[in-house]
DNA sequence: GCAGTGACTAGTA
DNA sequence: ATACTAGCCACTG
């Protein structure tokens, strides 16, 4: 199982390894740190294939719209949702998460 | 090596 | 407000 991964998911893991606690981050601020700018699928891309055992928290990581794409899998998504609940985020009816109050600065020093 | 796919984003109707 | 389209680039078959 030793699969060797691209530079680009390593910048990609590292920079959602950045992302603090309680905050959450869309695909073009990871994809602009991990120096892929605009290339946000590449991050979605990099987080399906994903490994188990990582310590990411991939669950801080959303879409523009403030909601969570992840798989097809309802679970899946809920999963998520509870880990960003546990870290203090609401979400709107919408099932929605407040952009413009969680969103993570990264130009903001921890 | 070519074609298809994708946990996206921004723009247009 | 929602729905659809185009663009972007790496990974898979």
């Amino acid at each position: 199982m030793n699969k060797q991964f691209s530079e680009i998911y390593l910048k990609i893991y590292d920079a959602i390894g950045q992302i603090p606690y309680g905050k959450v981050a869309t695909y073009g601020q990871i994809a602009e740190k991990a120096g892929l700018r605009g290339q946000a699928r590449l991050v979605g891309y990099a987080l399906y294939s994903l490994p188990d055992g990582l310590d990411i928290p991939w669950h801080r990581v959303i879409n523009a719209k403030g909601e969570i794409s992840a798989l097809p899998d309802p679970d899946w998504r809920g999963i998520q949702k509870g880990l960003l609940e546990a870290e203090g985020i609401r979400f709107n009816q919408n099932g929605r998460v407040d952009l413009k109050q969680y969103r993570w600065d990264s130009k903001s020093k921890l």
